[in-house]
DNA sequence: GTCCAGGAGTGAT
DNA sequence: ATCACTCATGGA
């Protein structure tokens, strides 16, 4: 992170950290948060209070923008194992080493891949994603204040920008916005949080395609449940899909 | 070989 | 506005 290794373990209630400093470690993990008043919010039920029993304690990291934005480009209609494997090909390629562990690279910046092709980033195994990935970098590169004022921009207004580009749909808009923008109000529906909702909440979203209309209709279910917070109720039920989705 | 995975773009109705 | 189809890739 931010070009450095840091190393993290928990022992007992004790989390131990190298690499990095402690105001940089606390922002990153979210510890300023008051978890537990949060998971209260959301604790409007009896799936998703056996959601946060199977995984108390898990927190929405602050993920960089940039970095967010190209992983969930890379995670469409795909599996998590792939995607690590193409985020981690991009880092190889034109990642820094990083500070800390010379054997391990950072994730690189958009104008660090100004001039990748998208043949190089065919070669990462993104597949029919690489000419998305290659324009969504010019696109970026093409205006210095972009990020800046994705940031500072209203939850609905960011979302409009991330979906104007190429390869980034409401899906993958939602989850920038929750992990990178912190907008923990975002609730994104993959596949996974379909299932859960068909199954416990919205039995119609079992069946057929999911439409814009009807992605849009599941968002606002999840946002009106679980409030404020619903991005981390998302996350949490994620966390538990096994549980949730066994017959 | 078939199916599925943290979907999105395109083109025809 | 709403289908139907297609798009690489890897693991089960």
């Amino acid at each position: 992170m931010d070009g450095r290794c840091i190393r993290l373990s928990q022992r007992g209630g004790l989390l131990h950290y190298s690499g990095s400093d402690e105001p940089f470690v606390r922002h990153y993990l979210a510890l300023d948060l008051d978890l537990d008043r949060l998971l209260a919010a959301i604790d409007r039920d009896p799936v998703i209070e056996a959601a946060i029993d199977r995984s108390r304690g898990l927190r929405v990291l602050r993920q960089p923008l940039f970095e967010c934005l190209l992983s969930f480009l890379c995670a469409t209609n795909t599996n998590i194992p792939a995607v690590q494997s193409r985020v981690e090909a991009i880092a190889g390629v034109w990642g820094e080493p990083a500070v800390g562990d010379e054997n391990v690279r950072a994730f690189p910046s958009s104008t660090a891949l100004r001039h990748a092709t998208e043949d190089d980033f065919r070669a990462c195994r993104l597949g029919y994603r690489a000419p998305y990935a290659r324009s969504a970098v010019t696109a970026i590169c093409s205006d210095p204040s972009w990020e800046g004022e994705l940031s500072a921009v209203p939850h609905d207004e960011a979302r409009a920008r991330l979906m104007a580009l190429p390869g980034i749909g409401p899906k993958a808009a939602d989850c920038i916005l929750l992990y990178a923008l912190g907008h923990l109000d975002a609730f994104p529906i993959d596949v996974w949080i379909r299932r859960i909702l068909a199954r416990h909440y919205l039995p119609d979203l079992d069946t057929g395609t999911l439409s814009p209309s009807r992605y849009e209709a599941a968002r606002s279910f999840g946002r009106d449940r679980f409030g404020a917070h619903a991005g981390y109720a998302q996350v949490y039920l994620f966390n538990a899909r096994d549980l949730l989705c066994r017959d």
